[in-house]
DNA sequence: GCAAAGATTTGCT
DNA sequence: GCAAATCTTTGCC
């Protein structure tokens, strides 16, 4: 049920209705039998200067840029120096607003994705040898491969080269595709955003993080305490 | 021009 | 449960 552009007017409105409308659709890279295909299944959202927890709250910068313009495009930024995430533009261009894609479900492609986290490991971390990688990688059930936003970026080969990319375009290599209806009734439930220690109120509790409740491609162990309340 | 911190992941104590 | 790995971006002197 894929294969169908995902309308770029979705993401033009405010930013929840974009997350809710994001929840469910499909990222792909590439085309053909290996193409890489993963329901999203999290997301958080980061909207406006005002919000203390985002990239655009120093205004407008040279990395941020891309927030700044039309919605569907990706802004795609590196953290902690090795892991990249994956954000998709929302709202009307000049007002800077994203969402951050945290966890996606693989539907296809996903000994592609293993390839991809095995090379990414190798890039990104030299502590570990190549075969421990290939190990502990090819161990992991499908839903762990890309239950993270550094995983999503790992899996389906992206970073700063990907930044500034239309999503929306059909023809890109990189691009989000529409779900079924059936396919979008998802349970989707709120919790306050992650890793965003360094906010204040009231931005900290924000309930900008939706997830598929109970979808076991959602993110990591510190998402288990949050979800729960 | 330099120092500090970060929208994370992993392994070890 | 804690700290390391690693480097770009931002802020301040």
């Amino acid at each position: 049920m894929t294969g169908a552009p995902f309308p770029r007017h979705l993401l033009a409105g405010d930013s929840e209705s974009a997350a809710r409308a994001l929840i469910g659709a499909f990222l792909v890279r590439g085309n053909g039998p290996n193409a890489r295909i993963g329901r999203i299944v999290e997301v958080e959202a980061y909207v406006g200067i005002e919000d203390l927890a985002s990239h655009a709250r120093f205004g407008r910068t040279n990395r941020n840029a891309v927030m700044f313009g039309p919605p569907g495009v990706a802004y795609v930024y590196l953290v902690y120096g090795m892991h990249h995430c994956l954000n998709v533009i929302t709202e009307a261009e000049g007002r800077p607003a994203a969402l951050l894609i945290r966890a996606l479900e693989p539907v296809s492609g996903i000994e592609e994705m293993r390839t991809a986290r095995i090379a990414a490991a190798g890039r990104t971390s030299t502590r570990r040898g190549h075969d421990s990688d290939v190990a502990r990688i090819g161990g992991l059930p499908a839903a762990r491969l890309a239950s993270g936003p550094g995983l999503v970026c790992a899996c389906f080969t992206i970073d700063r080269t990907t930044d500034g990319d239309d999503l929306c375009d059909p023809g890109s290599d990189l691009r989000l595709e529409a779900a079924s209806d059936a396919q979008m009734r998802l349970p989707v439930a709120q919790s306050p955003r992650v890793g965003i220690g360094y906010a204040t109120e009231p931005w900290l509790s924000k309930p900008w993080r939706f997830f598929v409740e109970g979808n076991p491609a959602v993110s990591g162990p510190r998402v288990a305490a949050t979800a729960a309340q």
